[in-house]
DNA sequence: CTCCCGATAT
DNA sequence: ATATCAGGAG
């Protein structure tokens, strides 16, 4: 079998980009959020956690701390309290607490716009950052590859890498760019459902004739 | 590279 | 008992 050349893969990617839009026309990001700050927070506490436990915390939190203010000035031990069912808690209360600091003392108390400067925020690497451009600001600099999105494309034949800053890389270039958003979200509806780390259900996933991964015994 | 870490499904 | 969940920092 002939190596698949770049540009049959990108063919072969609208393809799958199509069918994607057409099962989850609806795909978008599933944390609970009123403003970009709280979208800051839940996709800070999503890490390696379900968006479902995060939705189960947040409201309490949003409810005890509404403002940038209020989570710069918040009591460490309360604020992992609030949290700790997400696991990570130390580590995601310091940087709730130290990204609001920096958000009110280095950026103005506004949530920067560009991944360069989210990233500079405790607690946001490259991942949330592109999070909260797409969900927040409806932006895109990159493709977000979270667990899921790395899972699949790996398992779609789009990367070899399993480093998230290589797999976005040849996503970038596989990926029309308007669909960059759309196709993090589309994926992690379907890694959820369907194409999961541990059964994937390829005899009834509508990508199994597009997917060399694909086990159709 | 290691560490952080609880909830859930299998 | 073990793998997995919208990762990031040192």
């Amino acid at each position: 079998m002939a190596r698949e050349s770049l540009e049959d893969r990108k063919k072969r990617a609208v393809r799958i980009v199509r069918l994607l839009k057409k099962r989850y026309p609806d795909a978008r990001c599933t944390l609970d959020f009123n403003s970009v700050h709280q979208l800051l927070v839940a996709t800070i506490l999503s890490a390696q956690c379900t968006d479902e436990r995060v939705n189960k915390v947040t409201p309490a939190l949003f409810e005890k701390y509404k403002t940038v203010e209020d989570f710069a000035a918040a009591d460490i031990g309360e604020l992992q309290k609030l949290i700790y069912t997400t696991g990570f808690y130390t580590n995601k209360a310091r940087a709730i607490k130290n990204s609001a600091r920096q958000i009110l003392n280095e950026f103005k108390g506004r949530i920067p716009r560009q991944l360069e400067e989210l990233i500079k925020l405790n607690g946001v690497g490259r991942k949330t950052g592109s999070v909260i451009l797409g969900a927040g600001y409806g932006l895109a600099e990159g493709i977000v590859v979270d667990t899921h999105v790395g899972r699949i494309s790996h398992r779609l034949g789009f990367t070899k890498n399993e480093d998230a800053i290589r797999v976005e890389k040849d996503l970038m270039r596989i990926i029309p760019r308007r669909d960059w958003i759309a196709y993090s979200h589309m994926l992690i509806d379907h890694g959820r459902m369907v194409c999961r780390a541990r059964r994937p259900d390829c005899k009834n996933c509508f990508l199994n004739k597009l997917c060399p991964a694909a086990e159709l015994t």
